[in-house]
DNA sequence: CGAATTTAAATGCAACTGCAAGCAATCTAA
DNA sequence: TTAGATTGCTTGCAGTTGCATTTAAATTCG
């Protein structure tokens, strides 16, 4: 048997998926009118940035950002080729991959905050007061876990 | 210059983005082991199955979900092979198609509705009280218009 | 120990997407 | 009216994704 959903609940829904897509698409738009990558490649040098050592194991990432092995291993080939990251076999674990953050990759991701914070300012901050946005993160925090 | 962006703006975006993607990932899982298309399709056929001709023009359904023109094109394209939709040319105007929905289409979508429904319930709405629910939804919807 | 399982990563294939270009019908404005 | 712009749709190509499988290393447990 079905169980029952609320209008509130649809209206929830549907306006998640819509806000994502509609302010997602604007925020990726504007980095790429300035020359700059898909933010799943921001997200990985982000990673790896802001650990002093610059480095973390594949697979730690892959748990970090939400995407599936396989596409962060062909991701990270993108972003080895660019020598934005280096992939090196982990000494502790002969399965694991370690990804070091390059000088190149560091700076790359210091060139994007700019112009990606002022996307999520224009495309998302600017339309809520501070209470609002606090409440909205607070609300869809509620859904990022099991 | 780079505007000033607050730390509850960021955590908005950032749970934003995680948190539909968490969700609709799980929404699309437990469609798929029902043996149901993705989602794209239930949106297609659901705008033309609440007309009560089963008519749009193709242009009318991409302004209505959000997917690229030839996106929808080729969406348009399996949705006929399976025939849950006729495009036809329409009569008005030679640059237009009119879909149209199929029995077989509109009864999919029938079938789909209680396990979509489901998901959005196990997934979203049991997080939240009637309340949170409503008032997710009504801050999401400040973020949908240009 | 050592066979069976689990974990990390990579890859061939088919499907899907984004981009740029194309075609044809319609609209616009001199 | 008609040249030029716009609109609706399609398509070739290259790049990306999902799925299923493979390989190799590490872990588990009888």
């Amino acid at each position: 048997m079905s169980e029952t959903i609320t209008e509130n609940t649809v209206q929830a829904w549907t306006n998640l998926v819509r806000a994502e897509q509609f302010v997602f698409a604007r925020v990726e738009e504007d980095l790429k009118k300035a020359g700059f990558p898909p933010l799943e490649w921001y997200d990985v040098l982000y990673e790896l940035d802001r650990e002093p050592s610059g480095v973390l194991p594949q697979a730690e990432v892959q748990s970090r950002i939400m995407l599936a092995q396989y596409n962060l291993c062909r991701l990270v080939d993108r972003l080895s080729r660019e020598d934005l990251v280096l992939r090196q076999p982990s000494p502790e674990d002969g399965r694991s991959n370690l990804l070091v953050i390059t000088e190149k990759g560091r700076e790359l991701r210091r060139r994007m905050w700019p112009v990606y914070s002022d996307a999520i300012e224009a495309h998302l901050g600017s339309r809520f007061s501070p209470g609002e946005a606090e409440r909205l993160a607070q609300l869809l925090g509620k859904l990022q876990t099991h």
